[in-house]
DNA sequence: GCCAACGTTGGC
DNA sequence: GCCAACGTTGGC
């Protein structure tokens, strides 16, 4: 099982509405991005754990936990001409962009902000750090995962 | 709203 | 293949 971080901007999809739809899973779609796109293709499996980040808001950070449930199929929005995600370039024959399924698992009780994850020792080589990241879906080494689910729910967070 | 940093496009 | 121009991301 690996570890992932999916950036959502909440005013377009928050981990508030994944909760709502729990149990339903949600389709991850619209990333628009090769290098993402790769990771979505070829690494996210099921039974992966994802920390979703809310991107481009009020308060940025990381609000909970997500887990795979359907590995990376052609994203339906590239397909879609009314979608603003459609790809007129792509067909089911050849697909360009991917999505994947998720499903609910945990909000944070308190979302771990950017600075407390940029001032943490353990996490500067998280890509979401590094200066000038843009990239929307990307691996979380097992040491990264514990020291931020630690940040979250541990007892320095209550 | 600003702007730094990045990814993509397209002329050559 | 280079690289300038452009569009986008995303924190602040």
């Amino acid at each position: 099982m690996a570890y992932w971080l999916f950036k959502t901007e909440p005013g377009e999809f928050a981990m508030s509405d994944l909760e709502a739809m729990a149990p339903a899973p949600e389709c991850w779609s619209g990333v628009r991005n090769y290098q993402a796109r790769n990771f979505l293709r070829d690494q996210v499996a099921a039974d992966d754990r994802v920390f979703i980040y809310h991107s481009s808001c009020q308060r940025v950070g990381i609000a909970g936990i997500a887990r795979v449930v359907r590995a990376g199929y052609p994203d339906p929005a590239q397909f879609a001409p009314q979608s603003p995600y459609y790809d007129a370039a792509a067909s089911p024959q050849l697909p360009r962009w991917y999505a994947v399924d998720i499903v609910y698992q945990h909000s944070f009780r308190q979302l771990v902000p950017l600075a407390v994850l940029k001032a943490s020792p353990a996490l500067q080589e998280l890509a979401l750090v590094r200066r000038g990241s843009r990239l929307s879906v990307m691996p979380v080494a097992p040491a990264q995962w514990q020291a931020i689910v630690a940040m979250a729910d541990g007892p320095s967070a209550n």
